[in-house]
DNA sequence: TTAAGTGCAAAGGCTTTGCAGCATA
DNA sequence: TATGCTGCAAAGCCTTTGCACTTAA
């Protein structure tokens, strides 16, 4: 663990979490990673996503599920909102994360670190869908 | 899934997790459930886990981890605020939980139904412990 | 009586790991 | 050259499912 190598591999991934403009979980990864002509195992998928969280370049989050998804670390304090009919995730931004962090501080002198926040629910578009059925 | 019945089984669960004071995962429901002589399949664990869950008796959480943990719903509003040193999960009542979820309700149209709210850090004990073993 | 519920064991996702060969520094 | 990295395949966890038996209503 103290020396580390530059694999094509490594680097492949690497490249492929960045472009993500969000998050990406570990089986669409490979399945990018083996796309266009490369080819990357599974083992080194989980092994690669493990080492740059430890290393602090990725954050894990569950995102409310059973799986893991990654991203990008340091990006600015924001929660995710999912639609539970058609999945699609916001990344919502809001002054509102850095308060709730600060009174957990405050109120159970925690130091917090990483925060993972869902909001889930219904997008105006599955809303009014599930509006409609749960009429009939 | 129209007619319930009211099994030996289902009655325990269900006072099992009542009796918990905030989140317990199937292992231990499952542990619980079997310890006192009586008798419970994980599969009946996990199917009434599903069915309290669907029926809105029982909220599902991930707490960002692996596998699920469950609680009784209709609780007020709270985060959860998770030591990663010892593990320690303290429920963290704030308004503004209800705030950030109208926030994102007003900017982002969607209809929320639920929240999983996730604060990750160290307690005050483990703080102190990792201090000191970062200062040698 | 009969349809719902259960236990058992097998299978299904996602993730990790042991090992031998490969490749980076 | 030496140690880190990879691929493969097997195993590990948590959860679900098929099937025959049991039991609540």
């Amino acid at each position: 663990m103290e020396n580390y190598r530059q694999s094509s591999q490594r680097q492949l991934l690497l490249k492929l979490i960045s472009e993500v403009n969000g998050h990406i979980d570990a089986k669409e990864l490979y399945r990018r990673a083996n796309a266009q002509g490369n080819s990357v195992s599974t083992a080194t998928v989980y092994r690669s996503l493990n080492l740059f969280k430890e290393l602090g370049i990725v954050d894990e989050r569950s995102l409310g599920q059973r799986h893991y998804c990654y991203e990008v670390s340091g990006k600015l304090d924001h929660c995710h909102v999912v639609c539970q009919g058609c999945g699609k995730i916001v990344e919502f931004e809001t002054p509102l994360v850095n308060q709730l962090v600060e009174a957990a501080q405050r109120e159970h002198g925690f130091n917090i670190t990483k925060t993972e926040l869902y909001l889930k629910g219904y997008c105006p578009w599955c809303e009014r869908e599930r509006e409609l059925s749960l009429r009939h």
